[in-house]
DNA sequence: ATTTCTGCAAATGCTTTGCATTGCA
DNA sequence: TGCAATGCAAAGCATTTGCAGAAAT
């Protein structure tokens, strides 16, 4: 298991306070946060850290391929540590994400690498997603009581 | 075959020019447009029209299920009149959005349909995007050449 | 006649940018 | 020491909102 410092050094990025605290937060949660999620989990040690940082950071820890975004069009975008393929579903109420472990990367990986889409589309493909939309169970309860 | 104004009659909503304009572009396009371009599209006919109001029937004809809404992360939103479960592919360079066709509605249908998604996250699905992203045709030449 | 929609302009809010300062290598 | 990253404030954009007039039912 590397460290997170090693992880950034191994990227040939550099290594700051910042950059480490923005990737462990991802590591730590399962919450698939937005920029404004994971500043505000930094303020408290961070005092000084700023917002634009954090979208710098995102972003090139994105450019690198340690993370990854998620966009399910509510405006503002999620990230995820976890880079391998996996699918996700949004509570369109709540926003809540949550990792689907039951479509396994191995299946994902054969959608990914159909060699249909690319000829049918002529595209170079480098990467999918695949989001599924609805309600949480709390949100679900709380709909049908009203 | 309904005319557009049958469909937006039946969804109960009050026909006017500007939605019936707005949903004729995008029957009439493959493009998957985002506001903007509907706009720019709709300008030369409808001089008035406004951006404003393009959001505002992108948004209705959207929740009475007349179209779909797509979210690449690029920033602005995409609309489809193909309201079928089909998949997208997006170029990361020219943001050209194909559909899919060699995956079909009924394998999507399946995989919205998996029971163990519903059980595993508890959530209340209702609906699910496929996006593959890459590099379309054109741009990939282009960049092998630099 | 009533309700809803449109178009304008202003407001909002997220994200990016420029730049002086700080900090990593 | 040199180059890159940070933090701040300002700028930039896309989207939303409020509202008066217009249009649909």
């Amino acid at each position: 298991m590397q460290t997170i410092e090693e992880l950034l050094r191994e990227k040939k990025i550099k290594v700051t306070p910042q950059r480490m605290a923005v990737y462990a937060v991802l590591q730590r949660t399962k919450d698939h946060p937005n920029v404004e999620m994971i500043y505000r989990e930094l303020k408290p040690n961070y005092p000084a850290i700023s917002l634009a940082t954090v979208y710098k950071t995102v972003d090139i820890l994105k450019k690198v391929g340690l993370i990854q975004e998620l966009s399910f069009g509510e405006g503002g975008l999620r990230y995820d540590s976890v880079t391998l393929p996996h699918a996700h579903i949004f509570c369109r109420n709540c926003g809540k994400v949550v990792d689907i472990e039951s479509i396994s990367p191995e299946r994902l990986r054969e959608l990914l690498l159909m060699e249909s889409v690319a000829e049918e589309t002529g595209f170079h493909i480098s990467s999918m997603q695949l989001y599924f939309y609805g309600l949480c169970l709390y949100c679900n309860n709380k709909q049908s009581e009203s």
